[in-house]
DNA sequence: TATTGTTATACTCTATAACTATA
DNA sequence: TATAGTTATAGAGTATAACAATA
């Protein structure tokens, strides 16, 4: 590496990729459990009250094309419909199904039960790694 | 949510997904600076030293058929070279050419220096994150 | 027989641009 | 004209399975 390599900015980097990857990979295995692509199940997860397209694309930070291919497969198994917004025609409102508030609350249990697990071994601490990750996301150059 | 949802809990989960986000995000725009795509710069911090097909897969835990088309591009750009293993002719290991391995410094220079930005507002309070992360990682049920 | 790397193939995710139907 | 959503298309990333060369 450089000689102005700081060994500590190089652990956290590292650190972090391998902590947000295991929290990412966790994620997934549940999606995959539920039957949903980690992408249709991040979409479940922004569906708890009902938004529009460009709502939820925006969520996702991406396109809203890609929504609609994703909220196809969705409404395919059931888990939402898309409800036309009575003031304005264009806008569709997507709304969870039965099933859909079934998934999602499943999935959002277990993320929270894997999440729990994750950050346990820190017991009071975390409120500390609470505080330290606020003043990065809120202090540092984005 | 669940009634048994630690709202402390839910809140390190999102944290921990902003901040390794922004860290992604910085990393990806600067492989697209150098002419990487993600997947080709995470290869180009794989390869400071020679390694096999195989090694590299393990390290970007992926199977080994994806790296044959990411070193593919890698080598079309000049950057990387197939070298036979002259112990087992079935292997190969991978150099980077001195284009590679100037490209490969500046990928990690800039890396570093966005690392270096994301966490500097925690000043010394680094040591204490860096902590917090070795004890969730080591500690942690994986 | 087992292993290294490759090829062929398919699926997911994403972006861009052109289209429609509304506003 | 502008906006919401869709369609068409392309590229990147990944996994699986079958294959050739070598061990």
């Amino acid at each position: 590496m450089s000689p102005e390599t700081d060994p500590l900015v190089a652990e956290l980097a590292h650190l972090l990729s391998q902590v947000a990857g295991r929290q990412g990979a966790q994620f997934n295995a549940t999606a995959a459990e539920l039957g949903l692509t980690p992408a249709q199940a991040l979409a479940m997860v922004g569906l708890e009250a009902p938004v529009t397209m460009r709502d939820l694309a925006a969520g996702l930070s991406c396109e809203p094309s890609n929504v609609t291919g994703i909220i196809d497969a969705l409404e395919r198994r059931g888990l939402v419909t898309r409800q036309p917004d009575p003031a304005d025609r264009r806008v569709k409102r997507l709304v969870l199904t039965e099933e859909g508030v079934r998934r999602r609350e499943a999935l959002c249990s277990r993320t929270h039960t894997q999440a729990a697990s994750l950050f346990a071994p820190l017991g009071g601490d975390r409120l500390v790694l609470r505080d330290l990750l606020r003043r990065v996301l809120l202090d540092s150059a984005s």
